[in-house]
RNA sequence: GGCCCGUUGGUCAAGCGGUUAAGACACCGCCCUUUCACGGCGGUAACAGGAGUUCGAUUCUCCUACGGGUCACCA
């Protein structure tokens, strides 16, 4: 064995082909000339298909804090995981920014980079890590590790058995102290290995941190030798976090809390490299109720953690994003209460306002906040996201909308641009339910007759009303004909008599509205049942009445 | 289990040593109204528990309980 053989000949001989030293990256990726106090931020995620609330969640915040500050915020794909990538994923993250409004500055774009501090996939930056790890070998703080998944496993045994923590460090990490020309023995026998970080890290140690979030803390020191590059050469998460977020100049870096577990990590492996770190928010994660206790939203169980659910069910995306807003910002509700048609860019987002503490998932306050969304969109806007909507998930509903697209235009302008607009729906689903019955294909009887009606009463009442049904009626005349209908049968014409003294009369002239509503409708509930019947058309409204006058009860 | 984070009404949450402890959602009642919504008015409902510091603790400190996260060649 060669004895002379040191850290530099074990780099050398580990790395061949790679340069020595960071300086030419330092050069190459130069801080940026921004502002002071302008943030970088980025977006990123795993390309696994799979987009859910806590990526919006953090996307959002990141995007909101960096053009709020005149910074840059970017994409990086995190795809050293292989075996978990899915094709199309980055597709599925770019739509989903557009979806949403995250404009990006630069970074991964479908066909390749946008911007000077690439590559942003990070499998293609492995030259990258690979001069930032040969420089870590060269100062002796990582190594060659050949333990295979059954030596890990035994020595994990080992540690349960006599309590110690388990992990791969200090007299546990077998391959640590081994001398350069032993690992590189093993290394030339083609033996397989993963680089590990020689910590220098002792846990009776504290380092103290803050997070803009979550605040002031203070952990143990890390004494793990953490997995730098795996077998294939390819970085963790830790290691690349660490190198890209310092030569892509990240200043901030929103991420589930999560990972502050492992923060000591990042903050040894920063210093080990002599950077200085990028200020962190570590946000809380989206809970949800199950039994009687709180739990993070799973991927597994919760199908309402995808953002692919909302889609579905036809949220429009600014309707999403507001509720996230409520939920990182407390002070947007009433921000947006003052602020009723202002842009989403005009609110003053601070990580100051974020809570540290997980929040419940609330589909009732998110509802809530749809159909105010919706309520303030103009119908030309409803009409083109709903039709988006259908032509995905309705087809058919969208054939019916495209029929007469100002037939549907006009229904969805009922009740729609005052100073108190409706807000009968929420989703694009629910916008289809609340239109179906202008479509005689959708149309259907399902809200209950008054029960002091009986059929040959609202046999009557349809058929009188039907005599005397002018289509050009408008709102006071139309509505004199329904009293003089319920006159005629002896109901009461007047609402407040009627409620002062109820048992003078079998019924109001609510009672007879609320019977033509049913015949004409099929529901309950309805916009003004006069501009219905007009955008209805007299042929249909006649036809109705008719068929309601065969089929009223049961 | 170790380490870390958290705990104000059913939910989201203001609060930052002295308040009648905001507001929003949900719920209930009333009003408006041709119905249903919208809107308006009002109501029920909270500082996890215990010690300390202080003239005074929701607010500061400690302990306990509970909840959450994390301990991979996944991110």
């Amino acid at each position: 064995m060669d004895t002379a053989f040191n850290s530099h000949n074990l780099a050398d001989l580990l790395f061949p082909d790679t340069e020595d030293g960071t300086q030419a990256l330092e050069a190459r990726f130069p801080p940026r000339a921004l502002p002071s106090g302008a943030m970088v931020t980025r977006f990123a995620p795993s390309p696994t298909g799979f987009l859910h609330l806590g990526n919006l969640y953090g996307a959002l915040a990141d995007e909101r804090l960096a053009h709020r500050s005149g910074g840059v915020f970017y994409l990086r794909v995190e795809d050293t995981d292989e075996k978990r990538e899915v094709p199309g994923a980055l597709e599925k993250i770019l739509e989903m920014c557009g979806e949403f409004g995250l404009a990006l500055d630069e970074g991964a774009t479908a066909d390749g980079d946008a911007g000077v501090y690439g590559p942003f996939r990070q499998r293609r930056r492995a030259e990258i890590y690979h001069i930032c790890a040969k420089e870590l070998v060269r100062k002796g703080l990582a190594y060659p590790c050949f333990c295979t998944e059954e030596a890990l496993d035994e020595i994990r045994e080992k540690q349960a058995s006599v309590k110690a923590n388990p992990g791969y460090y200090g007299a546990w990490a077998v391959h640590r102290d081994m001398p350069p020309g032993a690992a590189a023995e093993l290394v030339r026998a083609g033996k397989p290995y993963v680089l590990r970080l020689r910590s220098p890290g002792d846990p009776a140690r504290r380092v103290k941190f803050t997070d803009l979030v979550k605040g002031d803390t203070e952990f143990p020191e890390n004494d793990q030798d953490v997995v730098l590059l795996k077998s294939d050469g390819i970085p963790t998460y830790h290691f690349a976090h660490v190198v890209d977020d310092h030569f892509m100049r990240t200043t901030h870096v929103v991420r589930g809390d999560e990972w502050l577990a492992t923060l000591p990590i990042h903050v040894q492996l920063f210093s080990l490299m002599g950077w200085p770190m990028p200020e962190y928010l570590h946000t809380a994660p989206i809970m949800k109720m199950e039994g009687a206790s709180k739990r993070k939203l799973s991927k597994r169980k919760d199908p309402e953690l995808a953002l692919d659910f909302y889609r579905a069910k036809g949220f429009c995306p600014a309707a999403l994003k507001e509720y996230i807003l409520t939920l990182q910002n407390s002070n947007f509700e009433e921000w947006r209460d003052q602020n009723p048609a202002a842009p989403l860019s005009d609110f003053p987002f601070s990580f100051k306002k974020m809570n540290p503490a997980g929040a419940l998932f609330d589909m009732d306050k998110l509802m809530d906040v749809a159909k105010t969304v919706m309520s303030r969109q103009s119908a030309e806007e409803v009409y083109g996201g709903l039709l988006a909507w259908a032509e995905a998930y309705e087809p058919e509903f969208a054939l019916m909308l495209r029929r007469d697209e100002g037939y549907a235009r006009g229904i969805l302008s009922i009740g729609r641009g005052g100073p108190k607009p409706r807000k009968d729906f929420g989703t694009y689903s629910e916008a289809k339910e609340y239109m179906a019955f202008f479509y005689d294909g959708l149309f259907e009887i399902i809200g209950a007759y008054p029960e002091n009606m009986g059929a040959e009463l609202l046999k009557t009442v349809f058929g009188r009303f039907a005599e005397t049904y002018d289509p050009r009626d408008d709102n006071s005349v139309w509505f004199e004909k329904v009293k003089a209908v319920a006159a005629g049968i002896g109901f009461a014409v007047n609402m407040k008599d009627y409620k002062k003294n109820p048992d003078a009369h079998p019924g109001s002239v609510g009672d007879v509205a609320m019977a033509l509503r049913i015949a004409v409708t099929g529901r309950a509930q309805s916009p003004d049942l006069c501009e219905v019947m007009r955008l209805l058309g007299e042929v249909r409204v006649r036809e109705r009445l008719n068929t309601a006058q065969g089929v009223t009860h049961e």
